[in-house]
DNA sequence: TTGTATGCGTTATCAT
DNA sequence: ATGATAACGCATACAA
């Protein structure tokens, strides 16, 4: 059977202290002891018992990933996927491991039987309300949350930069496009990214003095969901502030293309030619190419009767008919960085809170 | 600070083992005692430390993930990804977590720190060598393969249906589009799926008493890389049986659209035009939509003059112009059923091996 | 029905 | 430099 620390002592002829310390090569024991003891250990095969060694020292050395979402896909999501690939190379680096923890929204608090009390840090990777991340807090367990942020001290804060990316699209549809009347289509409005990009497509507006984009025939729809909109504290902490809804954003309940292509081809035949945008502003790759679809539908072209640039940069993207002009997001770099961000909340948990902003960039294709 | 069970006992003025078993909701504990304890618990927020339980126990609810793979992506992939969902939402219902862990190949053997003597059983999601297998073995550890299968007892092996997959594919082509000069190409054959895959193209050609595609401008590469080919043993679990390679098999290094198109492209233009394949089976989507790629390159349309078809109905081959003509895969099934198969090897470790098959199906689309 | 004592496999403290 | 022993937090066999 699998031999343990008391049976690589007695046969090495020492103590069970003695064989835990040479093990872990501690400078207290004599070289030579040192030897005959790793000797015995590898000719027996011998492997701690890492559960073991986790409550003797209070330190499991894994670490949760948590998403806080009902359903999947979690992982094979194109986004997050990534995402914990990258947290995956990073904790491996660090001899960390990963716990991958759907924690279904429904109950508002984490009782998951695991990440209680065996876990040495957590990232949380989707939106997640107050009450779990208290409770965090309660348990002294660091914490990491990824493309949100929120007034609590001794946390760390991954974004990527939305606003950036999405005022590069707008400057590249208005100064190097000539657009000017460029509608905005988004899932709800209270998912941060997505409020954020939309401020984005408002303030670049402002910048060249240009009109928002006003349809009637667009009906602003639910723009929040049942979701609190974004408060002025988080806004802040991303540099940024509350703004009130203006032109006539397309607001759809979701991220699917079928819902966005459902969504935009009665507007498109409802719309006076005259009235038309020149372009859209997608919230997301996968809005825009239902948007795509739906302008095909009617009978038009991308991008010489409507250009279409999108948010994510999904594989699919390039692969598409236009590929599609968007902004590069980096998944696998925030999960590096939530894992680094972790482990130095772990090394010093009065750490104070700071934001790590991940980069973003365009990149130009042919829609647009 | 936390309470321990020590705090909750003596607040409810019961001994540790009371209180243990009254959280266990163990019959043996007197109805009134047991609502004292579990008041006690609640007010003071208890939660178990799992592990200590684990330790206790020898049982700590964890399933390793494995990936045996040196690089990303690893549940970036969009196979994989979905495969954990799969396995993480049956975990989750057996109240069992999911712990990820690539394995760099370039260990043979699984030194994981903390997959040696913590976790309850683990799955091996990609081709793994047998020496790894052969340790889980020794430790007792509970394993379930994924997409191969080896000769060993108390094993499972959940493997798809790659073989009725290509056959299908090979008989739309055939019976139903009526070509008669079909071309494979695939990545190394010693991807004991891509094997199959051609098995099955292989089969058809009799099946229906047709000559096997055969182009002298295509030079057979280096068909198995650098692995082993499948062996005799291997495929007689699955039913099948070696064959020699027949006709001009076009293999790639890799599983990158771009090298299809690279690859294919000189073949399309060296080729005189009587000689050409009127439809490409590839042994997968992304290799597929390289061949497309370097069927417009050359001039040619698909699929009037050159039909393609893949395998694995990757999401963005749906969304791809024209649409791409492939088997469907279950990677989210796949996961489900190796946690399945895991925990019902984990019941009973004696358990005789069995292979667990899941379902693919054609999907026609516009590329063929 | 409950309590006592022991075990799980380590690490850490305190002697020697 | 090494060993005896406690501690980690819980489960459980055995006693009562």
């Amino acid at each position: 059977m699998k031999p343990r620390l008391s049976d690589i002592a007695r046969i090495a002829g020492v103590s069970k202290a003695t064989a835990s310390r040479a093990l872990a090569n501690s400078p207290l024991v004599k070289e030579e002891t040192k030897r005959r003891v790793l000797e015995v250990a590898k000719q027996y095969n011998y492997q701690p018992n890492a559960l073991a060694q986790a409550v003797a020292t209070k330190r499991s050395g894994i670490l949760g990933f948590c998403m806080h979402k009902s359903q999947h896909p979690y992982f094979g999501h194109s986004f997050f996927g990534p995402m914990l690939d990258g947290a995956i190379e990073e904790a491996r680096r660090h001899n960390y491991h990963i716990l991958v923890a759907p924690a279904d929204p429904a109950n508002t608090t984490f009782d998951e039987h695991f990440i209680q009390d065996s876990i040495d840090g957590v990232i949380l990777a989707t939106f997640t309300p107050m009450e779990p991340i208290q409770e965090f807090r309660r348990r002294n367990i660091p914490l990491v949350l990824v493309n949100d942020a929120v007034p609590t001290p001794n946390n760390a804060f991954i974004v990527q930069d939305e606003y950036g990316g999405a005022r590069a699209v707008m400057r590249h549809l208005i100064e190097e496009r000539g657009h000017r009347k460029i509608a905005f289509i988004s899932d709800r409005l209270s998912h941060l990214s997505y409020y954020l990009r939309y401020l984005a497509y408002l303030d670049a507006h402002r910048e060249y003095g240009l009109e928002i984009y006003n349809n009637p025939k667009i009906k602003l729809g639910n723009v929040w969901g049942n979701f609190p909109r974004p408060d002025r504290q988080k806004l802040e902490m991303l540099g940024q502030k509350v703004r009130e809804i203006e032109g006539t954003p397309i607001i759809i309940e979701g991220n699917d293309s079928s819902q966005a292509r459902d969504a935009v081809y009665p507007i498109l035949m409802a719309t006076d030619d005259k009235d038309l945008p020149t372009a859209i502003f997608a919230a997301t790759d996968s809005l825009a190419l239902g948007t795509i679809e739906a302008i095909w539908e009617a009978g038009l072209e991308v991008p010489q009767d409507i250009a279409v640039a999108g948010f994510d940069d999904l594989p699919m993207s390039a692969a598409f008919t236009p590929p599609l002009t968007t902004v590069h997001a980096n998944p696998f770099e925030m999960g590096q960085a939530a894992v680094q961000e972790l482990l130095k909340l772990i090394a010093n948990p009065q750490r104070e809170s700071a934001i790590r902003w991940v980069d973003t960039h365009l990149v130009v294709r042919k829609s647009t």
